[in-house]
DNA sequence: AACGCAATCAACCGCCACCGC
DNA sequence: TGCGGTGGCGGTTGATTGCGT
């Protein structure tokens, strides 16, 4: 037996929407709301479809404030950033970028920005399986034993590293060094999304839970404004992982002698984030859990290091330094905007 | 102009977590 | 506590569009 479904298929129309849907489904929404049940909307509307479709569709195209197509550089940026550090969770990401949907943050990774991080190594990765490589396909220690996403991360977090630092790259990077060229705020969100989610990454700087982590701002003042009550941020509060970063600015060391000011926009968006991934993660974790179940078993198999020391040592090697002098993390480099 | 292939993206599917009963 | 209903999410599909030959 399966699940029941959440509607009659047969009595229900599929599709694309006609512009008389919409405009029901739209103006019923404006004027009662979803009286907070999707699927006895569509007899409400009196419109044959699945209230799960309704859902999506108001979601993804009618609901006000929705922007399509034409992704800045800037989102572009946090997109990669963001789906390097926490993966496909399209919904969280799709958070931090206002009047995106998660479908479309996910078309557009899918059919656009990956082939243009990863377009180039998969090219070279296929040219190495049938030219000769040892590694055997099913061999359990080769790459076949990560998800895709987790290959697709290890393998941008390989490639930026090497874009922006080739010998770095070739002896296993600290994350902590990467990207060098992202915005302020970005960077931000990418040292703390690593630090809570990231650390069963070998790639990763491990520090225990005692180790004072310094969180470097780079030529910029976006931080020196940083404001805390207590002299250092809570990063989070997941047992066993760190719980308490010092930042230090370009110049300047933020601490309880600093006195107290307003926390800046930045930081504010900053601390919103935060609270978002703590929320996720925390909701995620069950009880004892300080990690997300599935970013743990997507590193499962680097638990044996040695068995991850070839791939990352290929991987590292695989980009030549050529290409990566040619290239950086800004606006004009690694993701090259194409047009 | 016609065809075939690739790219794009809207929509669907199925799974899972949460919540109320 | 278990179960069913629902919402939310990520993966996938398939129709459409664009482009090269």
């Amino acid at each position: 037996m399966g699940r029941a479904p959440c509607c009659d298929k047969a009595n229900v129309k599929k599709g694309p929407w006609s512009p008389e849907e919409d405009a029901k489904l739209k103006d019923y929404i404006e004027r009662y709301g979803t009286g907070g049940n999707w699927i006895a909307l569509p007899q409400k509307i009196g419109i044959k479809r699945c209230g799960k479709s309704c859902r999506l569709r108001w979601l993804n195209y009618l609901r006000p404030n929705i922007k399509h197509g034409g992704f800045s550089e800037e989102e572009d940026n946090i997109i990669c950033s963001l789906y390097i550090s926490i993966g496909s969770r399209w919904s969280i990401i799709a958070a931090q970028l206002p009047g995106r949907t998660d479908n479309d943050i996910k078309n557009y990774w899918n059919t656009r920005l990956k082939k243009k991080l990863l377009g180039r190594r998969k090219q070279s990765h296929a040219n190495r399986l049938g030219t000769g490589s040892t590694q055997d396909p099913k061999d359990g220690n080769g790459l076949e034993t990560l998800s895709n996403s987790a290959i697709e991360r290890l393998q941008l977090h390989m490639q930026l590293q090497s874009l922006e630092n080739p010998n770095i790259a070739n002896h296993g990077a600290n994350l902590a060094m990467w990207p060098c060229k992202l915005n302020p705020i970005q960077e931000k969100m990418m040292q703390s999304l690593q630090l809570l989610n990231e650390s069963p990454n070998p790639l990763m700087m491990q520090p225990d839970s005692s180790q004072k982590v310094e969180l470097y701002a780079q030529s910029n003042n976006c931080l020196q404004q940083a404001y805390s009550p207590s002299g250092n941020i809570m990063i989070n509060q997941v047992p066993g992982s760190i719980n308490a970063i010092n930042i230090v600015g370009s110049s300047m060391q933020v601490t309880e002698s600093e006195g107290i000011k307003q926390p800046s926009m930045e930081l504010q968006q900053f601390w919103a984030l935060q609270a978002d991934i703590d929320q996720f993660l925390s909701h995620k974790a069950a009880n004892s859990a300080s990690l997300d179940q599935t970013q743990t078993n997507e590193f499962d198999c680097f638990k044996d290091m040695d068995g991850a020391k070839d791939i990352m040592t290929w991987w590292s090697n695989e980009f030549d330094a050529n290409s990566a002098s040619s290239n950086s993390w800004d606006s004009n480099g690694v993701l090259g905007r194409d047009q």
